[in-house]
RNA sequence: UGCCCGGUGGUGUAACGGUAGCACAACAGAUUUUGGUUCUGUUUGCCCAAGUUCGAAUCUUGGCCGGGCAACCA
């Protein structure tokens, strides 16, 4: 294989589909249940069931699954649209499940007129029990050998509101014995007496995902239905009402689904956090949802260079974080404007520079980009320089301040440290040095070399900004298969907020969409809670940090 | 204990009977006015056992391990 790039298991079944000319064009959807937000998981079946059709003849519809009118809302359909959007894909036709509700309620009736289904009063408990277990074959239901015009007729009174909620179901009749649970007489209907967000009170009773699904990929001709692995033991059942409907055999292809590390994937443990108020909301820069990863400042590139190269298969996983890491950083290094920020502050006093002087010094928005252009910032004589670049006793391999060592202040001039001051607590208030007026950059004939390089802002001119420092969410690998509940695991110092930060002049302009470096610290996203007077930056990733790493070390 | 799915370095993912490769991570070095970027190099792997074959990660059988299935959820 010379450079092919090489193709997942669902592009080898449509490839040859095609090839044997099965189908002239493919047709695929997604799927989603509007009861919550889309996360990195979903990212990965977008990238694929979208990705599919870009590759070959086709098209791709967005069905909104909604089945379930207690815990659907409209706010979730318009979050979904617009994260697929975000992420960079079009759909070709917009469906809903309950658009198929009269054409579902049909097919239901088809299956009574055949003898295939019928309407049991038994509780849930009774049916429950009445399933066996996996190892002990079920028992029939005393209601299962109800007549057809019975049957229709219960039926037809549940769809008019007789009977309360729980008081009877529609079944299939298929096998009590199979050795799959899913055959075992599944319901197909049940009735809630509730309000929908689109059918609002048209129905009372609403088909169940197993009656529902199948049916909807079969009237929309879709030809690769793809899922994730816990439909397997599903798929039997979909084909036999395809087969039993005798409608068009839409054919299920299953996946594994994506689990990244310190963060949970499942939507009932995210609305949780939202609901307990542990995030901010499902847009909380520390959750895994699209649109929390959006408002950080991760781009669609990144998470769609992410998913291709997760890959398709059928085995369980944990993507390491740092692999969704490594893209947005790849993203960011060519795209994001440096700046300078300055987020733990400490005084610098330069003692031989005069008072009241100001230089522009200027320097490059993006060495990896010339054309983005270059930009001048105010230097003066007091500064603001990062309390961690300074050490009172640095070991030998800290390239920083220390008395007598000398730095390069990015884009300006070497300075040596002659001294400093400490407060009442025994804090650095303040570092003295003095610089080389031959040093300046650009224009050096100094001749001196130095190791480091350290960020500064000009202390009469900096900004203030407000910025969040985000953390991974959860203090363990795997928070949702860890002991305990998983909320015990929640990292504590997940966000950080710096209220006072400063940051350099050109800043205070910045646009939203606009990404940048703060240099030496990270890429730096503006958060949507900014205003004109409080701007807020979140961080949407560090820089790699291998001084952090020597420290570590010790 | 029934049925189904799956096991390739630390994490992902290739190989389609013919030299186990790629990415991330880790480690070492070079370059660097970001301890960033870039570049170079290194470590680490086919779940086990039999069989078929000149040759097996790939095919067969048996084991072992992991996951899923018994919601009026999807």
């Amino acid at each position: 294989m010379s450079g092919e790039k090489s193709l997942n298991f669902i592009e080898e079944i449509v490839e040859e589909d095609i090839k044997e000319g099965k189908y002239a064009n493919i047709v695929t959807r997604f799927p989603p249940e509007p009861n919550g937000y889309l996360h990195i998981g979903h990212a990965k079946a977008i990238c694929l069931n979208f990705g599919l059709t870009r590759e070959y003849p086709g098209y791709t519809n967005l069905r909104f699954d909604d089945t379930n009118p207690v815990t659907e809302e409209t706010e979730y359909v318009d979050s979904i649209k617009a994260d697929i959007k975000w992420l960079g894909f079009e759909w070709k036709n917009e469906h809903y499940t309950s658009d198929y509700f009269e054409q579902l309620y049909e097919f239901a009736v088809r299956l009574i007129r055949k003898g295939l289904a019928y309407v049991d009063d038994s509780t849930p408990e009774e049916i429950a029990e009445g399933k066996g277990t996996p190892t002990t074959p079920g028992a029939a239901s005393p209601y299962r050998e109800r007549s057809v015009e019975e049957n229709l007729s219960l039926f037809k009174e549940m769809r008019e509101g007789k009977y309360k909620d729980g008081e009877k179901v529609l079944r299939a009749k298929i096998d009590l014995t199979d050795a799959n649970m899913q055959m075992r007489d599944p319901l197909m209907y049940r009735i809630k007496h509730a309000h929908h967000h689109r059918t609002g009170d048209e129905w009372c009773i609403y088909p169940m995902y197993d009656f529902a699904h199948g049916q909807s990929d079969s009237i929309e001709n879709i030809t690769h239905s793809i899922c994730t692995l816990e439909f397997v033991p599903h798929r039997p059942l979909y084909d036999w009402f395809i087969d039993k409907l005798e409608i068009f055999p839409s054919h299920q292809y299953e996946f594994a689904r994506l689990n990244l590390s310190y963060t949970v994937m499942s939507k009932r443990k995210l609305l949780q956090l939202v609901n307990e108020k542990i995030v901010s909301g499902w847009d909380d820069p520390r959750m895994p949802t699209i649109s929390a990863f959006r408002r950080r400042g991760y781009t669609p590139e990144s998470i769609r260079n992410f998913c291709d190269r997760v890959g398709v298969q059928k085995r369980e996983n944990l993507i390491d974080l740092s692999l969704l890491e490594f893209f947005i950083r790849e993203d960011m290094n060519k795209k994001a404007l440096r700046r300078m920020a300055v987020l733990d502050p400490v005084k610098l006093v330069i003692t031989n520079y005069p008072e009241g002087k100001t230089e522009e010094m200027e320097t490059e928005n993006n060495p990896e980009d010339p054309a983005a252009g270059r930009r001048t910032i105010p230097f003066s004589r007091e500064l603001w320089i990062e309390r961690e670049d300074f050490m009172e006793d640095p070991p030998k391999k800290f390239f920083r301040l220390g008395p007598g060592r000398a730095v390069r202040l990015k884009s300006a001039y070497i300075i040596q440290c002659i001294g400093f001051k400490k407060d009442d607590k025994g804090n650095i208030a303040e570092i003295h040095a003095e610089y080389l007026p031959q040093s300046r950059s650009g224009h050096d004939s100094s001749g001196m070399k130095v190791k480091g390089t350290i960020h500064w802002l000009s202390i009469p001119h900096a900004k203030k900004a407000e910025v969040r420092l985000y953390d991974r969410l959860f203090k363990v690998e795997d928070p949702a298969n860890a002991e305990g509940d998983f909320k015990e695991h929640i990292n504590p110092d997940s966000l950080q907020i710096i209220p006072n930060a400063f940051i350099e002049p050109s800043l205070a302009n910045s646009e939203p969409d606009e990404h940048f470096q703060f240099i030496r610290k990270g890429y730096f996203y503006l958060d949507k809670d900014s205003t004109t007077n409080n701007l807020v930056f979140n961080r949407t990733v560090t820089l790699k940090d291998t001084w952090a790493k020597e420290k570590n070390k010790e």
